[in-house]
DNA sequence: ATCGATTTGTTAGCATACTAATTAATAGCA
DNA sequence: TGCTATTAATTAGTATGCTAACAAATCGAT
């Protein structure tokens, strides 16, 4: 008989879900949201960041992003800036604020990051890696 | 420098996301989304089942069951029943025709994990289990 | 036996994801 | 050069997740 909790896809899914609810915990108390993070993350990471960049760092659509920046611009976090070689792009970059925010986050997140392989041998991480990589590409489209 | 794409919990959120997607994909032609297919195979492997349940199955909160309820309700795929013994209680069944897409939909999950494990040896398939079981535990609040 | 605490389901409102369709601009080819 | 295809960003509409607040019912401690 077939039991879905048999599935490594599903439990990958299940144990993602809970490990991005965590580190969405410890990043409430400074005013963001996990999703947010990332973006501002990649706005310091990369020169010259188009949205639809950002959404493929990010793992998800481009209509998503263009709200997700729509809120952050409000919130003083990012800036739209014209590209000078092509009129469609909008570049994204940080502020001051959204900057001084990375910079107060970024050990929180490396905190959670060694919270979470605590006590993992690095040959069991590879292997981790490996499997991921292995199921990702055997049901890619 | 720290480097999001090293952190071992953000290529399982990673992964979990194009996994999920697959899956999602392979769904859409038998009218189905993922979530939803999720709430039909509990709604026929446990008996008396409620909403509390059936969140904490699913892996969210009440109030996502109650509107994914609601439309699978509407599409005429699950019913809502009284309890005899609690009346706060809505115990989910299926209906015939939820019982008919979980009968068609089954071999489609099933070949989706066959699919997904292909060349993986047992050993690094509980490798991985372990390594998912550690990082939960390590970052649960 | 009753009163306070807990549990179940619900509603409201928001955040973040998707697809499909639209607009504006650029790129590529005859 | 000019037409067509592609690309970047956007809008609209929907799905699914969340928290907070609530009503109704049940539980539990005294």
């Amino acid at each position: 008989m077939f039991d879905l909790e048999d599935c490594l896809a599903y439990l990958a899914s299940r144990s993602a879900k809970q490990l991005a609810s965590a580190l969405e915990k410890r990043l409430a108390p400074h005013g963001i949201s996990r999703a947010r993070w990332m973006v501002l993350y990649y706005t310091e990471k990369y020169d010259h960041l188009t949205q639809a960049r950002l959404a493929v760092l990010c793992g998800t659509r481009e209509p998503s992003i263009v709200r997700m920046i729509d809120h952050m611009e409000a919130e003083g976090l990012v800036k739209r800036k014209a590209d000078k070689d092509d009129r469609r792009v909008r570049v994204v970059v940080p502020t001051k604020k959204g900057q001084a925010l990375n910079r107060e986050i970024l050990p929180v997140v490396e905190a959670f990051k060694d919270d979470a392989i605590r006590g993992i041998p690095e040959n069991e991480m590879e292997i981790f890696r490996q499997v991921l990589e292995t199921m990702v590409r055997n049901t890619a489209s």
